[in-house]
Parts: C-alpha cells; sequence; structure tokens
DNA sequence: GTCTATAATTAGATAGAC
DNA sequence: GTCTATCTAATTATAGAC
C-alpha cells in the first residue's frame, strides 16, 4: 500500500484502475461507438492523453473493461457453485438465480456493457464470445442439464430459457433511470433488490399464475 | 400515389421514409450517440445532407424514429385488447404475451432503441417517456390490476414483473448475431419465434420447475 | 506517470447549384 | 428534393516537455 496524493484532481498512482473502471461504466452507458476517451478521462479527472499512454487504444481500453466484467462475472459464478454442491438441487437453482440478481444489482455495468455489443456482428463481439462469454454459457448448459435429468426442469429449449433469464434480470438494474421516472423510486437500493430477488425466482421457478393450471 | 422513380441508387421520392426506417435500425444498433447521420444516408444510399433536410437535425431524426417505434407497438397493444376482451382471462394473458413476442421478433429495433436510452438520464429519455412510455406502461399496470383481482396472477411487485418480461422478450431477438455464434441459429427465423414464444408463455405463466413445488 | 500541444480524421450542420 | 462543397467542433492518437 503506497500511501500518496489521491484525491488531488490530477495525479494519483492508482489513476490506471481508476480509468478502467471508468470506462467500464462509460462503454455500458453509450456503447462502444458512443463512448469517447475524452468522456473517460473526463470522470476520472485526468487528460485524454493518458488513456494512451496506459491502454494504447480505444479499442484495447474496451477490452481491459470486458476482461474487468467478466472477471466479476466469474468470480461471482465460481462461488455459486460451492453452495450448489450442498443444497437441495432445488433450492440449488434458488441459490444461483438469487446470487446473480445481487450480482447484477451491484455491477449492472457488467451486463449493460455485454447486450450493448450483441446487436451488431463486429470483431470485437466475435472476440467477447470467443473469450469469455462462450464458455460461461457452455458452464450454464451444463447445470440446465443437471436440472432436466434430474427431473427438475422442464424440457424446454435452453437458449430461450438463458436469454430469457439473461434478459429479465439485469434490465431492472441497468434501466434505473428510466424507472425513477415511471415510478419515482431507486431499483438499486436494497429493499429493492431484495425484492426483485424475490419476484424473479418466484416467476421463474412455479410462475405468475396462481393455481398451477396444467394445461 | 405518385408512382415514379424509385430504386435507382440516389434519388427517390419516399427517400424520408427510408431514412427514417433506416435511422430506427442505425439508433437501436448503436444507441443515440453511436448512431451517425453519414451512416444512416449510407443505409439507404442517399447523401449526408440530405438528412437535414427532411428533419432538420439528428435529435429531430431520432425523435422521429422513436415516434415510429411506438406507433407499430401501440398498434399492436390495441389489436391485442379486442382478443382480450373475447378470451378466458388467463388465455388472454396467454395471448398478450405471445403477440408481444410475435411482435418483438418483426420489430427488434423498437425495443432495442427504448433499451439504450434507459441507462442514462437525460432530455432524451424524458421526453420519451412523458410521451410515449409513460402512457403504456399505465396500461400495462392496468392489466396487470385486473389479473391481480381476478385472483389470476400471484400479487408480486409490478415494477419486477414488468422489467423482468421488457428484458426477457426483446433480448432473444436482438442479440441475434450474439445467438448466432453461440448456437449458430438464427432466433427471428418462424420456428425458433415460434419456440422462444411457447418457452416464454410456459416460464412466466406456470413456471420452469416440473412439479408445482409450493414453498 | 502526467501534462500541453497538435496532427489527422470524422462528426453534425449550412450554403448554394441543379 | 437531392447533390457538392465546406465550415466548425469533436474524436482518436502522437510528440515531446516536465
Amino acid at each position: 500500500m503506497q500511501e500518496s496524493n489521491r484525491k488531488r484532481g490530477r495525479s494519483s498512482k492508482i489513476s490506471r484502475d481508476r480509468i478502467l473502471e471508468a470506462s467500464l461504466v462509460e462503454f455500458a452507458e453509450n456503447g462502444y461507438e458512443g463512448a469517447t476517451t475524452a468522456s473517460v478521462a473526463r470522470r476520472v479527472g485526468v487528460t485524454q492523453p493518458l488513456i494512451h499512454y496506459h491502454f494504447g487504444s480505444k479499442e484495447a481500453l474496451w477490452r481491459a473493461a470486458v476482461e474487468l466484467a467478466f472477471g466479476r462475472m466469474t468470480t461471482v459464478l465460481q462461488g455459486v457453485e460451492e453452495d450448489v454442491l450442498r443444497a437441495e438441487p432445488r433450492d440449488a437453482i434458488r441459490i444461483m438465480a438469487r446470487r446473480f440478481v445481487y450480482f447484477n444489482a451491484r455491477y449492472p455495468e457488467v451486463a449493460r456493457l455485454i447486450i450493448s455489443e450483441s446487436a451488431v456482428r463486429s470483431p470485437r463481439l466475435e472476440w467477447m464470445v470467443d473469450k469469455h462469454l462462450r464458455p460461461l454459457i457452455r458452464q450454464l448448459e451444463v447445470m440446465f442439464k443437471s436440472g432436466l435429468e434430474g427431473g427438475i426442469l422442464k424440457p424446454l429449449p435452453i437458449q430461450s430459457v438463458v436469454f430469457a433469464f439473461l434478459g429479465a434480470v439485469p434490465h431492472f438494474f441497468d434501466a434505473a433511470p428510466l424507472i425513477d421516472l415511471l415510478w419515482g423510486f431507486d431499483p438499486l437500493s436494497p429493499e429493492y433488490v431484495e425484492a426483485h430477488a424475490d419476484t424473479l425466482v418466484e416467476m421463474f421457478t412455479t410462475g405468475l399464475f396462481r393455481t398451477p393450471d396444467v394445461a
């Protein structure tokens, strides 16, 4: 730990980290094309060329931000697996879902960063999928299949289930400004995070209908 | 109807419409900041100043694209209401959900355009919410409440339910390039649209678990 | 490691010819 | 209604001082 000059506007030992952190938010909010290195620099309080000193190019900065995002996500997912082993299968799935909700509440930029790149086929998307997303999804598929074989989950196409979940969970958190305008509350505050976790678990496990209503 | 010179690369009576249509896709794919008027012009095959002739500014073009998007959405939602009146309540909800899936498969840009603006509070977002989104959400709330009072739906917080649904449905379609990279199929093709509708209706009404499993 | 200065490119927007 | 030409501001990136 080097105790030095921080919070002085300009100059700081840890400015590389702060640039990286700010870039994650910037890329998540505006997408790759919409993000600017000048805006990242302004968030941190440094000059724009400093970003090139630390990262070389805008694209390299974006890659570093993606690494940071997926690093956080896999950390959380690995923590989940231990709990899963100890729990009754149905509860294991509930625990996993809740963890994913908490993760997205804590780091709403991560899912948003991924989603912002996913509508256009680009070398960036291909790199992100090959290096980070595909392995993660394969892991999810394994867990889903064991749920199927254990007779716990209905035989539904995993691709639809996965994308429904990946769409449903983070949207509540990364649309915080929209939710504030519509209803005047902050979805990132603890009570709403908890409520969203409860609601999603209920919805995805046993549905919205009161009576089972088997067709 | 003026029958004139179309499909000639440059010059066309209906180029205003084609610019508008292309801008909707451009804004949806890249977000407002990431979108460029030059790119819209290139999509259509006209020059960039022509956009300013027809729409005045980039922001006015964006507003026109939003009007187009919400016009399509409300058209579909009004069509739903007639069916709803004729159907058994539980089926009415299923029909509505299916329609929303079909709509998003047909026009994946609409939801994406909304979502791309919803992470940052801006005058644009405020305008979109006041003029278009709030009325639509209020309509949804009315339907949700009647489902509650009819004893059909579980008493869950509507905000979480709405955003889960608004996140889950379109993501499968606007992430088509990502899905192609992961699994090699096109979610916009009819069989996958149908499968996604089936899966979402099943998930949101009676859940993913095979046995009801009431806690 | 961080700055100032600046080059090269691209953005949104206007003027004016056809 | 559409184009060419062009202005100004903003963008990524580099050079060089401290």
